[in-house]
RNA sequence: GCGGCUAUGGCGAAGUGGUUAACGCACCAGAUUGUGGCUCUGGCAUGCGUGGGUUCGAUUCCCACUAGUCGCCCCA
């Protein structure tokens, strides 16, 4: 009997965590630095929660949700997105009580979304999410939109292109979509199948389709642009004023139409444009959601967040050739022959570890020859070897793998003779 | 959910309807019984994703399933 790993879900091996674990830490760094908190939710939710926040007519509600129902019969969903875990929480612990206002917040953790698995794309994946609570000002918007770029950019990637939108308020969003509708109505026969069952449900998702993309009445389409009332358009006006003079360089696409139900205002996405980075180009997604605390039962709240997913950017980051700066070796290997020696060498390679040295020793019964190979193969900066006579002696011969010198030192002052070296 | 391609040792990869399944890398051992990275010698798949079928005989042909991969839809 064996088993098999299931659909769309990967193993994260060592050589490949060292890289997560790289990745989350700048991403925690910078997150400090811009004053965001750390918040954990659980992985499930009642299935409710995702049915209100995330929007009913959404893929991920109708076709794409983990849902099933507990031993107590509730209906119970792996979390398709961060964001509403994070909105509940908001609202259930009343952070909006607290006196620090905005509530800033980030999260990172695996995400489920039942699909047919692709390149960059997985039934389990990891997010990274920030969220930003109470405030309506267009500076944060820029700033969680900085955030996020900064994450692309510390970790050095470059063929990056922020896009960005606004829907509007719920006023400019109704006038448009009224608009959308009398523009193609006429004619919607002449589009697939899924734009005309988006004309009634949700018109705005029409703009996205790619297969009627260049059919004459998207060209004339009316422009969201073109319906945002004057405070939504100085909104607008106001993020792409604090964009440019933060230096992020961004482009306008009035066709960005996200995913979610919940957005308004301010909606933006980062893509690679790397060489050979296939399909998949969407890196980063987030926007506004004005409404969606009150959804949830909550006092009405301003929000916006975006989320990243870090298999998507392990991907971005090697289109360009990017490797990140891990630590692969260790500092010292103790090589032992002999069977006093060997049982020294345990007490040994505990005194180097104590003193902060990366240390480790053989336990496969090795020959002599055979642990320097292990120690090469470590990439070992230095190999400490001891038999029965160095032993008697009190002495250990330290080999410098680099240069291949080797030198007697005493016992006693191993680790201080390793530290000096090492720093 | 739909369509194309693929599935051989730890990895990469050749191959054939028929008695021993190339090769390369990695690994192990020896040459060198206390010293790595180079060299040489030897070892390393009772098995060709799983289950059926065709056949005297299948890893090779057919079907299904599973998985991977690419694309569509959509998204992170």
């Amino acid at each position: 009997m064996s088993f098999q790993i299931p659909r769309g879900t990967q193993d994260i091996l060592p050589g490949e965590t060292e890289k997560w674990q790289y990745i989350e830490q700048t991403a925690r760094d910078l997150c400090r630095r811009y004053n965001y908190k750390e918040i954990r939710t659980p992985i499930f939710e009642h299935t409710e929660l995702f049915l209100r926040s995330v929007g009913d007519t959404t893929d991920i509600v109708q076709k794409e949700m983990y849902t099933f129902e507990d031993r107590g019969g509730r209906s119970i969903t792996l979390r398709p997105e961060g964001t509403a875990s994070v909105v509940r929480s908001f609202v259930e612990n009343k952070m909006y009580g607290d006196p620090n206002q905005p509530i800033k917040l980030y999260y990172v953790g695996p995400m489920f979304r039942y699909e047919r698995p692709q390149a960059g794309r997985f039934r389990q994946f990891v997010q990274f999410g920030v969220e930003v609570l109470g405030s309506h000002d267009p500076a944060i918007d820029a700033e969680v939109i900085a955030l996020a770029m900064e994450i692309y950019r510390s970790l050095g990637l470059q063929k990056l292109k922020l896009v960005i939108n606004s829907l509007g308020d719920a006023e400019s969003r109704k006038a448009h979509r009224e608009a959308l509708i009398n523009h193609f109505k006429q004619r919607i026969g002449e589009f697939c199948e899924d734009c005309q069952a988006r004309l009634e449900k949700n018109p705005l998702r029409i703009l996205d389709c790619k297969k009627d993309r260049d059919h004459e009445l998207m060209m004339t389409a009316p422009s969201i642009l073109d319906y945002l009332n004057d405070e939504s358009r100085r909104y607008f006006e106001k993020v792409q004023m604090y964009l440019t003079n933060l230096g992020i360089e961004f482009e306008v696409d009035s066709r960005l139409v996200r995913g979610l139900d919940y957005y308004h205002h301010t909606t933006f996405e980062i893509m690679s444009n790397a060489e050979g980075f296939g399909a998949i180009t969407t890196l980063c997604g987030g926007g506004r959601y004005n409404r969606l605390v009150q959804e949830i039962g909550g006092p009405e709240t301003p929000g916006i967040g975006f989320a990243l997913s870090i298999e998507r950017l392990l991907a971005a980051l090697e289109a360009e050739n990017i490797s990140l700066p891990v630590g692969k070796g260790i500092d010292c290997y103790v090589a032992a022959l002999g069977e006093k020696a060997k049982d020294e060498s345990v007490i040994i390679v505990n005194q180097l570890r104590k003193a902060g040295i990366v240390a480790d020793k053989d336990y496969q019964d090795r020959k002599v020859k055979a642990q320097l190979k292990a120690a090469d193969r470590l990439q070992a900066k230095y190999v400490a070897i001891l038999g029965d006579d160095e032993l008697d002696r009190k002495v250990i011969n330290v080999k410098d793998m680099n240069t291949g010198e080797q030198t007697e030192v005493p016992l006693h002052s191993l680790v201080e003779y390793l530290k000096e070296r090492l720093r």
